[in-house]
DNA sequence: AAAATAATTGTAATCGTTTGCGTTAATTTT
DNA sequence: AAAATTAACGCAAACGATTACAATTATTTT
């Protein structure tokens, strides 16, 4: 039984040239239907399967794309949401004969993008990468290397960048909007870091909603996005607005944490206050009462951004393109009926 | 600027050949320290890197690890942990210089185990299968075929195979006496599918557990881990047995589930019947009253699992090894006090 | 039926490494 | 100082595909 049997074989066995067998294999026309069926029938019997390496080699491209994560998603952040955008951009791409290479970095590695293995030994043909924490370097480098890359819930403010992005203004806007509706009158932002596309986004969707309905705008700005971040931005906006009753949290980890201290403090959610999260995370159905909050579609941000990428790979002079991923109002207790 | 310099550039730049240039790349012997060091320093400042897909091919080997699981990992199952398994093997994989392919499979191709392309066409050195449903027959196929593989959570009943779990045994043993020594005297397990090992391991943990006490055993099987499985679950216990005092649940999903009914009919947690998961997600935290539970060190499984795959791919022969993981004993509220 | 054209197939170079083996130069031994 | 040993290095053949290009054969055209 012979293990793995390569074209060389085959084409002995059956009197032709490797050439031929290669043709086959990759569909290419000059191969009599004939012979193309001997060699179908005999690849089959034969377990015949290329070797990638070899492939590669010769053609220079591996069909593995690199997703790319910051250390922290996993670390520090509550409730990850990469994994499903993973699985959105991997199903896509196992249709498409690629493969996909996970790497979580961290800050030093992102520093020296030279030295990102996949990347430098040619092992990938694109880069994913996902979430705000990916250090602009990095991203740069790899752009004025050429390397095809699409972003997800991230963007470069003076280049242009191939990246999809949630619609993060319109679901604020929809969120506080919805507040708004409900006779609420003294709405709280709880946002997170200015760096980050998303929370300037959302942060811009929420201060449009209020002005738009002439109320006044009132922000308090975390350096993250956790349950912590989010108890302690809320101990703040009651110290600065003892009178608030509405709260739009930049997420869900900081909704649930707004939602800990209001409780603590005897408010009655959503009585006295409503409050709306972002993202909906599996957690935002747990809490009391269940958060209302703005889905974002994860499984799909993975598969149009693989989409895009393998745009770019086949043709790389291809425009850079900021594609919007919808939201949609996610309606529980937490912000009242 | 030359893009990607080879070896023949900067063999040919030196006036040496290619064959010294790939022992310094490799640090084997044969090399005199004076050219050692020239060649050093030019790939240093030529920004060499080794073409990934020439290496492989001359030397079989990728470097890559597959990561496989099935699909109902991020479908269908609740706060899905194998991502912090995954970080683990990664952070440990690169530190060895390898990375970490990512692959969920869904039954169909578990069916079809030649069509497998990451190992089929020999992209990758080893295998990690997470999670306990890969079927049988996909991992009985890669071991008659010599592929090194590792499982996490899972094991085969028959065969010899390199496997880590964790000590669902003891795990759920400690639990359930803890709820026996606070004086719980009806306690009932709801069980996971019996195909699991950690289920049945779990399953016995708790039986042992109330055996030992000279306590009566109660047991509801479920076929699936989810917060809806444990709610059924919970309905079919409290119609068996009105008057049960303590609930151990096969995982966390299913505790909140459980947790769900008990509240829904009225009955006080922990003060009426007492609740105990499993895993230690992070959901585990958020729920009203947060939930006590056995936690399982999730990351130190991937890394555990990379490790001895790398083991085995060093050395094939070595013998299949059982690792266990210890577990933890995290008491929140609703177990009592 | 000969000439022109098109379709099929083979030859051989190439992709960038690794590595066994032979050669040369340097070192040690007697 | 000649012989024997060792170290340093280059040559060239793999590894298993892909793909110009040439060569052959089959099909049309006139």
């Amino acid at each position: 039984m012979s293990p793995k049997p390569t074209q060389k074989q085959l084409a002995h066995q059956l009197g032709v040239s490797v050439a031929t067998i290669s043709r086959v294999l990759n569909d290419k026309p000059g191969v009599s239907e004939e012979i193309r069926q001997q060699v179908l029938s005999l690849m089959a019997q034969a377990g015949y399967a290329p070797n990638g390496a070899a492939r590669s080699l010769a053609t220079s491209r591996s069909g593995l794309i690199a997703f790319v994560v910051h250390q922290s998603s996993h670390d520090t952040r509550e409730d990850p949401f990469y994994p499903f955008i993973v699985a959105g951009a991997e199903s896509f791409l196992a249709g498409q004969g690629y493969h996909i290479l996970f790497t979580s970095l961290d800050d030093e590695t992102m520093q020296k993008p030279q030295s990102f293995a996949a990347v430098a030994e040619r092992r990938v043909d694109g880069l994913i990468l996902a979430g705000p924490d990916i250090s602009p370097a990095f991203i740069l480098y790899h752009l004025s290397q050429g390397v095809p890359l699409v972003m997800i819930d991230n963007c470069l403010q003076n280049s242009e960048v191939n990246c999809v992005l949630n619609d993060d203004f319109g679901g604020e806007y929809q969120a506080a909007r919805h507040l708004i509706e409900k006779g609420r009158r003294q709405i709280v932002f709880l946002s997170g870091p200015q760096e980050w596309v998303s929370s300037r986004e959302r942060g811009r969707g929420y201060a449009q909603a209020v002005s738009d309905a002439r109320l006044p705008s009132r922000i308090v700005y975390a350096d993250e996005t956790t349950i912590a971040s989010g108890e302690s931005a809320m101990r703040e906006a009651l110290e600065r607005w003892p009178d608030l009753d509405g709260v739009c949290a930049a997420n869900d980890a900081m909704a649930i944490g707004a939602m800990r201290v209001l409780a603590a403090r005897g408010a009655r959610i959503p009585h006295d206050v409503a409050v709306f999260g972002f993202d909906d995370i599996g957690w935002a159905t747990l809490t009391t009462p269940p958060l209302s909050t703005v889905h974002v579609y994860k499984r799909q941000l993975g598969v149009l951004a693989a989409q895009r990428l393998l745009d770019v790979i086949a043709d790389p002079d291809l425009p850079p393109v900021k594609v919007v991923s919808g939201t949609r109002l996610i309606l529980r207790q937490s912000s009242g009926d």
